[in-house]
DNA sequence: CAGGATCCAAATGGATACTG
DNA sequence: CAGTATCCATTTGGATCCTG
């Protein structure tokens, strides 16, 4: 995550570089409710494949947004949530809900 | 733009098909303030190829966010402003700022 | 089940040259 | 000035196969 070496001047470009990207937010979204696994995740997203979602959830683990946590089973479980950090944008997603949620309703 | 028979299932994804790109918030957010030319808008934004901008004001000229106006001058001039769809999506950059205000007290 | 590794097709983006 | 057109390097993404 950006640290006060290298955040951008302009404000709105913070939240850019952490979930800038489409799968991201969906990602934020998802998770939002909690802790989903894996699986889960990919079936919730739908239509994104295997490897870029795994992509996607390592560089929002790197940035601090989500939390990885692998049981020792078998099959194999790894759960995904939000970190603090990552809840904390919610009132990013509920913005854009809001916008959803009004223009469906003046285009119906 | 989007209308009934294509809207996605959550209104999150609404504004996403509209401005989920980098480059568009940015747009969006240099042309909250009012009109501006193409040149300085690719002064503002920075760091933008001239083809992926244009490509860009395109698209949402497209979708209608975007007003372009070309000037029979010479040389020309091309100024782009929000529509009031445009416009309407300020909440939503309202709430980026926000949260890089916030993140950047925190990181100080 | 979750994901690492590979291979390959498609999309994206930059640089450059040219134009009304 | 604000593009369009072209070429090319890089990135991205999907499909597939394999494994603890």
């Amino acid at each position: 995550m950006p640290n006060e070496k290298n955040l951008p001047a302009c404000p709105v470009e913070t939240p850019l570089m952490l979930i800038g990207d489409k799968w991201k937010v969906l990602i934020l979204r998802d998770l939002m409710p909690g802790t989903k696994r894996f699986g889960e995740l990919k079936k919730s997203i739908g239509n994104v494949s295997q490897k870029v979602l795994t992509a996607q959830l390592r560089d929002m683990e790197e940035k601090g947004l989500v939390n990885r946590k692998v049981y020792a089973e078998v099959p194999p479980r790894v759960e995904y949530s939000l970190t603090e950090l990552g809840k904390s944008l919610k009132p990013i997603l509920d913005a854009m809900w809001n916008w959803g949620e009004e223009y469906k309703a003046q285009n119906v």
